[in-house]
DNA sequence: ATGTCAATAAATATCGATATTTTGGAGAAA
DNA sequence: TTTCTCCAAAATATCGATATTTATTGACAT
């Protein structure tokens, strides 16, 4: 049997496909945080055999979005206040670093790449929201993209995705407050592009802590 | 079938065996770096079934000693000396940062936990070389161990046995310099109990410092 | 020689069936 | 009631077979 999806393109594989699912499913909350994940229950969910649903899981281990469990199966990651407040520190540590070493390191191609996935990330803001979260990661992660290190941007990236899941938990129980997040990025590009790394990486920061006290409280409910 | 190991306990399950022996292999250098892992070759060796073979591989991914490209299989995790230097200096950061938490947060259950590890390390030194090793990571993770941070002391972790994996690449070509170690453990941990925060995360990026440019120069051959 | 393309071989990915282990609960003993 | 033990049900883990994909080879045209 051939596989295609609705585009008509082949679909990479099994085990890809029911990966970026769950992926999805647990960063949205569709499966809720410390969730027993039973194999046959997703199999239903993603139409596929044991192993695909199995290697996934495994996988999303090194994400740190699921837990599992010798010969007691898998589970989403738990969440916390205490695991937040951890995402977010580490994550204020690692992206300062990350963003010192991208400026250090500056060359004209990043500072358009970074110019670039500003203007898509302004450009889809307000409509489409899955579209917005998109490109904003995508410009955090150029932000980060000329530290030269590929496995601290690794770990930022992972941090980055645990925080949008905390982001989305909270976001059930309180409408999501809009600030003017707008200009706290234009800050941080202009100063970014101006290379002034401490107001750069105090604008980065700021910029987190900001939505993290807000999440924070929101967990406390 | 029940199997059962030398010692006469039940094996926790095939998956888990076949993880702690294939990290073990590419660890120790048994399966070079960048190598191409079939799944046949392999199920040779640990004689076991496809299933918990490719489970464990999509676990090691989780702690980057395994590569998975998409309907391409896996491979062991290439290495250069790029890559050992980008390791040594986020281990740097990165303990160090979680050696002053510990500190911060110290209490004398932690204090003796530590005084413990050290012994048992000094205990095995010289002999059988496995166990020093064991001991030696005992004892440097012990000393993170009360950051209060799991995820940072996980990547910590990560980081420790990727660099060990590179003392034992050089190993093979380079008998294995021996300066006084010990009087540098117990540096570490001397200051590590007199609380001196300072001294002791110096101590501790000087040994990690000492052992990185000796395995930097020998990975220039 | 050299590049292309189809046929073949090899390896990966997936399925369905089965063995093994854990879980939950009913009933017996304290 | 509480605690234990044992049995059935549920879930996990694993196997062997097969489908699918990628890699290789060699004939053939340029």
């Amino acid at each position: 049997m051939n596989l295609i999806d609705e585009t008509g393109a082949k679909e990479s594989s099994a085990t890809r496909g029911a990966y970026l699912t769950l992926r999805d499913m647990i960063l949205t909350g569709a499966l809720p945080a410390g969730q027993k994940l039973k194999i046959e229950q997703l199999r239903g969910i993603l139409n596929t055999g044991a192993s695909p649903v199995r290697e996934a899981l495994s996988l999303l281990t090194s994400d740190m979005l699921v837990e599992r469990i010798d010969q007691r199966g898998f589970r989403a990651a738990p969440a916390s206040k205490t695991n937040f407040e951890e995402i977010l520190a580490l994550r204020c540590t690692l992206e300062d670093l990350a963003l010192r070493q991208s400026i250090s390191a500056a060359t004209s191609e990043w500072e358009e790449q970074l110019v670039l996935s500003h203007h898509r990330m302004k450009k889809v803001t307000g409509q489409d929201s899955a579209a917005f979260e998109e490109a904003h990661r995508a410009f955090h992660m150029t932000l980060l993209a000329n530290s030269g290190s590929p496995m601290l941007e690794r770990f930022c990236a992972q941090l980055y995705d645990l925080n949008i899941r905390y982001r989305n938990l909270a976001a059930n129980s309180v409408t999501y407050q809009r600030r003017d997040i707008t200009a706290e990025h234009d800050d941080i590009l202009e100063a970014t592009v101006q290379r002034d790394t401490d107001l750069a990486c105090s604008s980065l920061l700021n910029h987190y802590r900001l939505t993290g006290e807000y999440l924070s409280r929101s967990l406390d409910t």
